[in-house]
RNA sequence: GCCGGAGUGGCGAAAUUGGUAUACGCACCAGACUCAAAAUCUGGCGGGGGCAACCCCAUGUCGGUUCGAGUCCGACCUCCGGCACCA
C-alpha cells in the first residue's frame, strides 16, 4: 500500500473492484427501502463536457449516500443515441451513423468509468439498438389503438441550416434549438401524439408533485400549457348562412365590441376570397408571407389589417360588426378569430387606434359605474384590462365582470350562440421527422386497406443497414426499396412503408422504464419491477430539458398508466436541475477579434488584494478577461479526461461539488481543483500518520475519561456528521464538503500524536476518522474506499464491507460550555461564558456581571434585557 | 412589455431561517523548513481610526417593523433567466 496520495493508482484498483464484485448492481430486495436515482442520460457525441460531469457527480454523490443510509440504490445509465449528430457526420465524413454512434459510446463510457461513477452496467441501454426501440414502436401502435396518435396535413417548423422538421418546442422563439438559425414554415403529412388530450392532466397533476420540483420549472410547464378558461361566442356573418366563432376570456366585454378580427388563415377569410377587393386578398397575402418569414423576437411586429367588408351581428346587442383581417390574430390559438374590445384589451386598443376604429368603454372602475349611466362613451387613452363593473350593455348594467362573465355565457349557451370553453397553448406533439437515425414509424399504406398498423409480432420494423443520407430534407428511407416497399399486413397486397421516423424526445420520454427491465423481450418493461422500482425518487439534469422531456416524460407515463403498465400519475418525485458550467475566456482587447487564449497561456497580474488588473497573453497581446459558457468556438471548454489525468477522478469531482451550490453557475478555476487535491492529501496524510494506531485501536474508549483534546473531537465530529448529513438530505453538496474541511483542520490542530495518545484518545480519533472517511465516500469514492481499507486492514471495499453512514449522537455533539453573545442595544459589545442550558436568569447574571458591560451601561439605565437561551444576551440602555 | 430569481470581501461562497456577518476554499502577503525552489507547516487577510485595550462604518440604494434585520415589509436601482401578439 502506497503511503503517498496517488490518484491514477488507487482510482484504477477500485474501479476495478467494484467492477468485480458488482458493487453497484441492483435488484429488487424488500428487505430494503428502494432508492431510485436518475440523471438525464448522455447523448453519444463522442465527449463529455464538464456539463455532464456536473450532472454526474451530483446523481453519484446522491446514489452514495442512500446507500450508506442503508437504501438499495438503483442507479442507471444509457444513451440517447439517435438523432442528428450522426447523421451529420455521415453527410461530412461519409461513417454509417450505427459505427459512428457505436464507437462515441465506447469512448464516453471509458470517461464515465474513467471518472469512477457508481453505475449498475448491466442495465445500460441505448435507444439506437433494435431491442430499444422496438419499444418506442409498440408504444407507438398502442397510441395509434388508442387514438392518441394520428395523421394530418399541417404546416410545420422547418429548420432550413439543418434540414429537419422542428416541433413547437424545438423551434421556440422562432429560431432553432439546436444550431440557432430562423425557423421557416412547410407544408406536410405529419404523426402527431396527442398531448393535448392530458393537458388537464398534466396541468393538475403537478400539485402532488411541486413540493419536490424546482419552481422555475412548475412555472415553465404551467406557461407552456397555458390552460385559459372563457366562452366560445357564435357571430352570424350578415346576409350569410355562415358563423364565425371567437374565443373570448372576457364575454363581459362584449358590449365593447368593435369588430371581428380573423386570423389571415381563417376558413371564412378563405372561402371569401372570391367576394374581396384586390386590395383586400393582396392585403390578407402579405400577412400570410410576412408571417411565414423567419421571426426576430427583438423587433415587436406592427400591427397591421384590412377590412373584408364582410359584416357579424353580435349576438348581444344585435349590433352590426366590420370584419377585419388582423396579423396579431393567429389561426393556431383559440378559433382563430377575435371580437375585438379596444377599451378593455391592450392589442385591440393599438389595432383600434392605427385604424381609427370606435373605442367604447364598457367596463368601469366600481366606484365610477354610477357616473357612467349618465354619460355617453368617453375615449379611453389607455385601456382599461382590469375587471370590474359593466356599464353601457344594456340589461347587464351594474354586475360585476365575475358575474357577468357566467351569466352572459349561459345565456350565451341557452340561446344556442355560444358555450363555456378552455383552450390551451399546449399543442400535439407532432413526433414525424424526415430523417434515417431514428426510430421508423411502423406504419404502412396500402392502396386497398389505407393506413395499416405494423402488426406487433412483426416488431421492430429495422432501420436498413444502408441507406443514402444526404442531408436534404427527404426521408432518406424513402430511398431504400426493401424498406420502402413491402406487403400490406392486412391484405398481403403491395404496401409501401411510412419513411419518417420518430423524434428523439420519444425515446428519452420512457428510457428510465427500460432500465428497470432492460432485457426484456415480450413487454417494455415488467410490471411488478416498475411497481417496485418505479416512480423515480430523484432526477438530476440541466433545465434546458424543463419543458419539453420533462412534459414529454410526463405524458408518456400517463398513458403508460392508461394501457396498465404502472399505478402512478407523476414518474418523478423529486427533480433538481443544476447550474452551468462557465469557463474563463481570454479576448484579444486589441483588435476586439477571435483570438482567444486558455488560461495557462496568459500571464495575469493583480493588485496587492488579488484583483486582475491586466491580463496578458504569451505573445505580449494585452486581453480582457470574460465568463462565458464553455464551447469549442471559445476556446475556454475544460477537457473532463484532461483533469482526471492530472488531477483526479476524486478531486475533480470533489472540486465540482464544492465551488458553487448546485443550482448556481459554476466558473471553472483551474486553481480550485488543487485546492481539492490539496484537501485530499490532508486526509490522505493524517490517515496514514494514524494507519498503524488506528487499526490496532478500538473506537469504543470503555469507562475511560475523555480528556479535553477528545472530547472536543468528538463534539465536532459529531457536529460535523449532522451537517453533513442535513446538507445531503437537501440537495446541497458546497456545505458539507466545507464541514469536512473544518472536521480535518480539528484533526491537525487537536494535536494529538498517536505515539502519545491516550486510550480515549484514540477512540475519538479513530470515530473521527471513520466517520470522515465515510462522509467522503460521496464526493471522493476512490480516495475514500483507499483510506477505509487502510484502517481496517481489509481490501473488500465499503459496499460489500457494509459500511454504514456514521450515526449522529447529539450527546457527543453538545459541549458543556457554550459562548454568549452580549450585546448592548443590539450592538456586540462582550462574549461571555457559559454552562449548556443555563437559565436566562443566570446568563443575565453573568451578562451584566461582565466587567465590560458593566464599563458599558456605567451611566445608562437599563430598560430591558432580552435573553435567547444559549445565544445570546441583549442589553436595552437608555 | 409581462412573469420569475438574485445582488454579502479581490474571487467562488457561508450564516442554525429574526439572534455573535464574512465559516470553508481560491487568490494574495509574511514567517518557518531548505543552499535554493517546489511541497508542507504557522500566521495575516472587509473598510477606516488608535501605541493599545478598543471604537466607528459595512450584506445594491432609501425608508419601515423589531430589544435585535443579510434574513421580514414598502419603494427604487442593477444584473441574470423565462415568455412574448395566447384573445
Amino acid at each position: 500500500m502506497d503511503e503517498k496520495y496517488f490518484a491514477k493508482k488507487i482510482e484504477a484498483k477500485w474501479q476495478k473492484k467494484w467492477a468485480e464484485s458488482g458493487a453497484f448492481a441492483a435488484s429488487e430486495d424488500g428487505s430494503k427501502p428502494k432508492y431510485y436515482q436518475l440523471e438525464m442520460l448522455p447523448y453519444p457525441s463522442g465527449n463529455l463536457h464538464m456539463g455532464h460531469v456536473r450532472n454526474y457527480s451530483v446523481g453519484d454523490a446522491v446514489a452514495w449516500f442512500k446507500r450508506l443510509k442503508g437504501f438499495n440504490v438503483l442507479h442507471p445509465i444509457g444513451w440517447d443515441s439517435f438523432g442528428q449528430p450522426a447523421e451529420d457526420a455521415a453527410v461530412k465524413r461519409g461513417v454509417n451513423p450505427r459505427d459512428w454512434t457505436e464507437e462515441n459510446i465506447v469512448s464516453m463510457r471509458g470517461q464515465l468509468q474513467r471518472l469512477g461513477l457508481s453505475y449498475d452496467w448491466s442495465r445500460e441501454i441505448a435507444a439506437h439498438r433494435p431491442e430499444y426501440y422496438k419499444w418506442d414502436q409498440w408504444f407507438f401502435l398502442k397510441m395509434f389503438e388508442m387514438g392518441l396518435a394520428y395523421k394530418r396535413k399541417t404546416q410545420v417548423n422547418w429548420c432550413e441550416h439543418d434540414q429537419a422538421t422542428l416541433s413547437n418546442e424545438q423551434a421556440s422563439g422562432g429560431l432553432c434549438w439546436r444550431c440557432g438559425n430562423p425557423v421557416t414554415k412547410k407544408e406536410l403529412e405529419q404523426w402527431f401524439l396527442k398531448t393535448t388530450a392530458y393537458a388537464d392532466q398534466l396541468l393538475d397533476d403537478m400539485a402532488a408533485i411541486e413540493s419536490g420540483w424546482p419552481a422555475h420549472v412548475i412555472k415553465r410547464q404551467r406557461d407552456w400549457i397555458g390552460r385559459s378558461e372563457g366562452a366560445f361566442v357564435d357571430f352570424k356573418v350578415k346576409d350569410s348562412e355562415e358563423k364565425v366563432r371567437v374565443f373570448t376570456t372576457r364575454i363581459d366585454t362584449i358590449y365593447g365590441a368593435n369588430a371581428i378580427v380573423a386570423a389571415a388563415e381563417h376558413p371564412l377569410i378563405s372561402a371569401n376570397k372570391a367576394e374581396f377587393s384586390t386590395e383586400v386578398n393582396a392585403k390578407i397575402d402579405e400577412i400570410i408571407t410576412e408571417r411565414n418569414k423567419p421571426t426576430d423576437r427583438e423587433t415587436e411586429i406592427e400591427k397591421d389589417g384590412i377590412d373584408t367588408g364582410l359584416k357579424a351581428i353580435n349576438p348581444f346587442s344585435g349590433e352590426e360588426l366590420p370584419i377585419w383581417v388582423g396579423n396579431y390574430v393567429m389561426m393556431e390559438y383559440g378559433t382563430g378569430a377575435v371580437m375585438s374590445v379596444p377599451a378593455h384589451d391592450e392589442r385591440d386598443f393599438e389595432f383600434a387606434k392605427k385604424f381609427e376604429l370606435p373605442i367604447r368603454q364598457v367596463i368601469s372602475e366600481p366606484h365610477l359605474a354610477h357616473e357612467h349611466h349618465t354619460m355617453h362613451a368617453l375615449a379611453l387613452e389607455v385601456p382599461f384590462t382590469d375587471k370590474g363593473v359593466l356599464v353601457h350593455s344594456d340589461f347587464w348594467n351594474g354586475k360585476t365582470s365575475e358575474d357577468a362573465k357566467s351569466e352572459m355565457t349561459k345565456h350565451a349557451a341557452v340561446h344556442g350562440f355560444g358555450e363555456a370553453a378552455t383552450t390551451y397553448r399546449l399543442r400535439d406533439w407532432g413526433v414525424s421527422r424526415q430523417r434515417f437515425w431514428g426510430s421508423p414509424i411502423p406504419i404502412v399504406y396500402c392502396d386497398a386497406c389505407g393506413t395499416v398498423p405494423v402488426p406487433i409480432e412483426e416488431l421492430p420494423v429495422e432501420l436498413p443497414e444502408n441507406a443514402p443520407i444526404t442531408g436534404t430534407g427527404e426521408s432518406p428511407l424513402a430511398k431504400v426499396s426493401e424498406f420502402f416497399n413491402t406487403k400490406c399486413p392486412k391484405c398481403s397486397g403491395p404496401a409501401t412503408r411510412e419513411t419518417d421516423t420518430m423524434d428523439t424526445f420519444v425515446d428519452s420520454s420512457w428510457y428510465f422504464f427500460r432500465y428497470l427491465d432492460p432485457n426484456n423481450a415480450e413487454k417494455p418493461f415488467d410490471n411488478t419491477k416498475a411497481a417496485y422500482w418505479t416512480p423515480v425518487d430523484q432526477y438530476i439534469g440541466g433545465d434546458d430539458h424543463a419543458v419539453m422531456h420533462l412534459i414529454y416524460a410526463r405524458f408518456w407515463s400517463k398513458v403508460m398508466r392508461d394501457i396498465g403498465l404502472v399505478e402512478f400519475d407523476e414518474p418523478v418525485h423529486r427533480l433538481l436541475t443544476q447550474g452551468m458550467v462557465v469557463g474563463e475566456t481570454f479576448y484579444d482587447d486589441s483588435t476586439g477579434k477571435r483570438k482567444y487564449f486558455s488560461q495557462v497561456d496568459v500571464t495575469i497580474e493583480r493588485d496587492e488584494k488579488g484583483k486582475i488588473i491586466s491580463a496578458t497573453g504569451t505573445d505580449g497581446t494585452v486581453l480582457k478577461h470574460a465568463i462565458e459558457r464553455m464551447s469549442k468556438s471559445k476556446g475556454n471548454g475544460v477537457d473532463p479526461d484532461e483533469m482526471v489525468e492530472i488531477y483526479g477522478a476524486d478531486a475533480t469531482r470533489l472540486f465540482v461539488l464544492f465551488a458553487a451550490p448546485v443550482d448556481n453557475e459554476l466558473v471553472w478555476h483551474e486553481a480550485g481543483i488543487e485546492g481539492a487535491v490539496r484537501f485530499l492529501q490532508r486526509v490522505w496524510r493524517f490517515v496514514f500518520k494514524w494507519r498503524d494506531t488506528l487499526r490496532s485501536a478500538t473506537r469504543d474508549a470503555g469507562t475511560e475519561e475523555l480528556t479535553p483534546a477528545a472530547k472536543k473531537l468528538l463534539q465536532k465530529t459529531h457536529q460535523t456528521i449532522k451537517r453533513v448529513e442535513d446538507a445531503l438530505d437537501t440537495l446541497q453538496f458546497n456545505t458539507p464538503v466545507a464541514a469536512m474541511m473544518e472536521l480535518t483542520n480539528s484533526l491537525y490542530e487537536a494535536q494529538i500524536e498517536p505515539e502519545a495518545a491516550t486510550g480515549s484518545e484514540k477512540a475519538a480519533v479513530h470515530e473521527s476518522v471513520n466517520a470522515l472517511i465515510t462522509m467522503l465516500t460521496p464526493f471522493a469514492p476512490h480516495t475514500a474506499e483507499e483510506l477505509f481499507s487502510a484502517i481496517h486492514g481489509s481490501d473488500e471495499g465499503m459496499i460489500v464491507g457494509g459500511a454504514k453512514f456514521p450515526v449522529y449522537r447529539s450527546e457527543l455533539a453538545a459541549s458543556d460550555e457554550i459562548e454568549i453573545a452580549v450585546q448592548i442595544n443590539g450592538k456586540l459589545r462582550s462574549r461571555i461564558s457559559a454552562p449548556a442550558g443555563a437559565a436566562n436568569a443566570e446568563l443575565e447574571r453573568l451578562a451584566m456581571a461582565d466587567p465590560k458591560i458593566v464599563e458599558h451601561i456605567s451611566d445608562q439605565t437599563v430598560v430591558k434585557v432580552v435573553v435567547v437561551p444559549n445565544r445570546l444576551v441583549n442589553i436595552v440602555v437608555r
